[in-house]
DNA sequence: CCAAAAGTGTTGAAATTACACCCATGT
DNA sequence: ACATGGGTGTAATTTCAACACTTTTGG
């Protein structure tokens, strides 16, 4: 129990059980090419050596946003990052250390942004996601149940730029959604598409790392962005 | 507390708070071609004569679904109904009672089929959707937030049929879907599109009650259902 | 000069929208 | 006979899917 006093002036609800909160993150990374995600292997017993998400007990004095924030900066460094709930693992059983509720929430993370050092201090692997090793308790469906949503989300809203750096090129955004969805798509439609948006803004400048020719990068326009959804448009990519 | 044995040996994570977790239910009806929501006016203090959703604190040895199911059983009197988890809402201060965790749960009802005995002897009420009162806490939102979910889930899912009794006319079913979206639809689109899923069977009697004429009565496929969500299909109304 | 990735348009098919009249029947 | 809601088809538009070649440049 934390030591700090507590906001409300009793505990009206007495009668009641009160139980454990746990928030786990489901952190998404793209790094060349690959989606990756970032799982954790334990150092402690019980299940020592074994890989878990990262996650943490909700404290009573905090939002369960705010207890995955936590984690998530601890771990990576970064603040900011696109996180939304995905949904709660509430089978009574499902914990063998006592009755826990996991709140299951998935996060998007610029893998070029990730303070390395802090990551493996904490013994964080960003696996790549076709190779991702058996996690402990309901933690695989909780990957699962991400990866859906996230193949949903990214239909109708363009979360894909939260995982590619601040200037991207279209190719690069093309093989990320390729890496979501696990297959080819057409260039010339796809870019076709994506621009027809309007949210992307052509810089000057060229991204010369994959390619001779190189390609012209963008950005994301926020701002822009803002407004379609306000005036309800429709994202399907 | 349960006054049960735990099916744990110990607590192992003592050293955390616990929190009380709730769930709350919207739960909405269709009737006269009006959407409805059951709502509950409250009989003891605190708040006694606001109006809330239903819900109940999740006991210990119970699962967040099983506790929506006891109360929405307790005040409908039905069982099997589609229920689906919302999100959870968290806000440390949101419960002036003690710091209290809901899960929000929606639910669709045939309104045909409830207990109306049951619902009023539990002080509960359908209200039209559009002329709710306000209700306690952060229900609101909650209510908000399921026609949000409840609206873009039947574009591409037909849950549409939950709402309707088990044999419906394609009229009611426009309808429905006219009171979720609030706008009016060309009927013959409507048509076209709802039959062209292959997912209604056509029954051999009329519903004479809104016209003369009679309209040819429908029931829904759920195995054909099945088979096509299986293979894929997407259902956008 | 050549390998490798970037960039660009058109065409046919399919889906979506808009739109107006006849039908059946209870009163 | 008439008012009421049920039922039907077609044409125009838009969206989607398929498809291949030219450009740039570092090596």
């Amino acid at each position: 129990m934390s030591n700090k006093t507590s906001p409300w002036s009793k505990d009206w609800y007495k009668e009641h059980d009160p139980i454990y909160i746990a928030t786990d993150c489901i952190i998404f990374g793209f790094d060349e090419g690959i989606l990756k995600l970032l799982v954790f292997k334990r150092r402690v017993e019980p299940q020592k050596g074994a890989y878990s998400l990262i996650g943490s007990f909700v404290k009573l004095n905090e939002s369960v946003t705010d207890a995955a924030k936590r984690v998530l900066e601890e771990i990576t460094g970064l603040k900011n990052v696109f996180m939304e709930e995905l949904r709660t693992y509430n089978e009574v059983m499902r914990d063998p250390g006592y009755r826990c509720i996991s709140i299951g929430q998935y996060a998007l993370i610029r893998i070029s942004d990730y303070d390395n050092e802090l990551v493996e201090k904490h013994g964080a692997i960003w696996y790549p996601f076709n190779e991702l090793p058996e996690l402990v308790l309901d933690h695989d469906i909780m990957v699962k149940d991400a990866l859906t949503r996230l193949r949903r989300k990214a239909r109708y809203q363009p979360i894909g730029f939260e995982l590619l750096p601040e200037k991207f090129t279209i190719p690069q955004l093309q093989n990320l959604y390729e890496a979501i969805y696990q297959k080819q798509m057409d260039s010339r439609n796809f870019r076709k598409k994506v621009l027809s948006f309007g949210v992307l803004i052509k810089l000057n400048e060229k991204d010369k790392l994959s390619s001779k020719k190189g390609a012209f990068l963008y950005k994301f326009d926020y701002d822009k962005y803002q407004q379609l959804v306000a005036s309800g448009i429709n994202f399907e990519v």
